[in-house]
DNA sequence: TTATTAATGACAGCATGCTGACGTAAATCG
DNA sequence: CGATTTACGTCAGCATGCTGTCATTAATAA
């Protein structure tokens, strides 16, 4: 039974368990979007701009997802030139352009949750919501302890 | 509050939040591991051979991993070359051999552990138990759910 | 205002992960 | 036992992440 382990054995457990589906969190990710020509880093993007409000800088990407500006920049780049993204003037910085979603970016950022809400209902149903709860401000806790 | 999310949203946000954790789970082992030369590529490798009983396949330790036995094998020949893993005749399989850890990998093992356990009491001193017991179990169903 | 510090873009090099493909050994099925 | 399927080692190609470096712009301090 965990519960009679020590504490540092529970997360030491936890912690491999976590990086285990981390992996398959991103083998269903990047399932459930092959057909819109998404991967895992694509359709972080994506959603991090979808959930600001005005756009947002490739360092404020970076920022967000917690990963380097020029992993962000080199996946922008790209999804610039395959029409999922635009730059655009930032008028509060005069070379950091900001990134938003492109007519098409926002389609398949619509499809995206077409088939994500789904998913995420399926995936949970016999999950009750005050252990997710649990779990999510645990995670926060966390991440709020090892972010500098 | 979260809690009034429904738990699609509530679900989606965990996933974010551990894409983010993980990141930092990465960067925390890499920054104890350094001095010892490590990455996190090897201490997993380290971690899941020193837990075996009597030493594991390349594509055994893939399997627990669950990673690609190709990306496995790459590191594990680095490895070797180190001096920190041995490769030994496998009763059960004429080709694939069995990968353990040398003296070496014993001591770094050792090593690890000596950081890693002071690491761990530390970050969950304000963490109660039971919600450690709560997350770990709620990451297993989501493993089982999502494996395979 | 001027000097210093921080942030950004751009490029390079490297570590780690994946999939695909091929040949061979092992396991399984008839 | 012989045929088929699986597992394994190996090589190749590619995607994604990181750090380091350098020049330039922006922000901050003096």
């Amino acid at each position: 039974m965990p519960s009679h382990y020590p504490k540092r054995v529970l997360f030491l457990d936890l912690v491999l368990s976590l990086f285990r589906l981390n992996g398959l969190l991103i083998s269903e990710g990047d399932a459930m979007t092959e057909k819109m020509g998404l991967t895992h880093a694509r359709w972080k993007v994506i959603g991090a701009i979808a959930l600001s409000t005005n756009g947002l800088t490739v360092p404020g990407i970076a920022r967000v997802l917690g990963q380097s500006r020029q992993a962000v920049q080199r996946i922008t780049d790209v999804m610039v030139e395959d029409g999922l993204l635009v730059y655009s003037q930032n008028p509060r910085h005069k070379r950091s352009v900001l990134v938003t979603l492109s007519d098409e970016g926002v389609t398949v950022y619509a499809s995206l949750r077409e088939i994500q809400d789904p998913w995420a209902i399926n995936a949970t149903e016999d999950i009750p919501i005050e252990e997710l709860d649990v779990a999510l401000r645990l995670v926060r806790r966390l991440i709020q302890k090892f972010d500098r």
